[in-house]
DNA sequence: CTATTTAATTGCTACTGGCAATTAAATCAT
DNA sequence: ATGATTTAATTGCCAGTAGCAATTAAATAG
């Protein structure tokens, strides 16, 4: 065992960074679940705008994700259409609404306090942080929804010149310069 | 305004760290709440084991934490003596059972990933959470909980050799060596 | 072409968290 | 001192949430 107390000083640092940003989420007419779901549409390429994918992410329930939804679609935030692949499955998009909000996302404030408090570090900081998270969903037999850039279905620049110049291998689609750079549910990191 | 991307990536990573670790916290009869409180009181010192305190450390209200609390003593995991100092006011103190529960603190997987993940690093990992703490709290008027001993009112060792050497200029109250381990809802830090 | 699996939703229920009102004790002001 | 104010904690109330199980519908497997 022998844990070292700098390790659990820093997860208990981390459970207390999250706390202060969720009691800022109360600000608008989301709460918390609402903001993670919308912060997840508004960074998911269009395979993975799904409740089922929405639902691995937070590592919750369907049905719970679905009023989530249900909710945000209510007020105005996302849109609902079905599937053309799945005839059972419905994709979410955000609203011009939608957009507008994750631009006053109250996780921005911690990004901006991450940003002034680390400086010269962040990319060690952020490094680790990644290093952490993939241990953490391996530990929990979770997805990692990476970019898709970083994935090893991810073929770059099979038809240069167009206007989706990469493709996926997985889903045999072709993918735009945004696309690529979006996180995935299917993302399984290259060279694994 | 000019966020950098690190940045925005390390707070969506934190959040989604903190959400598998709360993923694992419906495992024993505590929910994520529960366990906070728990922690917070095996961590705090004499003097910040009350609702009050709680509800800060927490960013909450008296009433929720009120009720949180209530829930843990029903459970048996703390017990509640009126305060001494104070007529109006509780404190709490964790029963053996309660001991016990925060030996299997789901969060310390979440301590378990970071230590093998930042290895040699662990140490600026650490410093650069604590500065961004420092700043969120400082941006949401919040307390620091900081260590006792890392306090302005901290005076240490002014009764060597006795049970309780240190002391506190603030509550005018003596402090053992655990004490000033302890995390304090007075504390500010010094030289500040 | 039937059986199974998967996607999503919804009824039900227990619980949570916030707000406001209440009680009681401490502190403040004259 | 004593009345007014502040602070600590609790509780009734209520809206909202999350989990579970059942249901519907479509896709996939045998």
């Amino acid at each position: 065992m022998s844990l070292s107390p700098k390790a659990l000083e820093a997860a208990h640092l981390i459970d207390r960074l999250e706390r202060l940003a969720r009691s800022g989420e109360r600000v608008g007419d989301l709460n918390p679940a609402q903001w993670e779901a919308l912060r997840y549409l508004a960074r998911a390429n269009r395979f993975s705008r799904t409740p089922a994918a929405l639902a691995d992410y937070l590592a919750s329930t369907r049905g719970t994700v679905s009023r989530t939804l249900a909710s945000l679609e209510e007020k105005g935030y996302v849109a609902r259409t079905a599937s053309a692949r799945d005839g059972r499955s419905v994709e979410f998009a955000l609203s011009p609404e939608g957009e507008r909000a994750v631009k006053h996302d109250p996780l921005l404030a911690l990004a901006r306090d991450i940003e002034a408090a680390t400086g010269a570090m962040l990319p060690e900081f952020l490094d680790s942080l990644r290093q952490t998270l993939r241990r953490a969903i391996a530990r929990n037999r979770g997805r990692a929804f990476g970019a898709c850039y970083t994935c090893r279905h991810f073929r770059a620049n099979v038809r240069p010149a167009s206007r989706a110049p990469h493709h996926c291998a997985l889903l045999d689609e072709p993918l735009s310069q945004a696309d690529s750079q979006a996180i995935c549910a299917e993302q399984e990191p290259a060279g694994a």
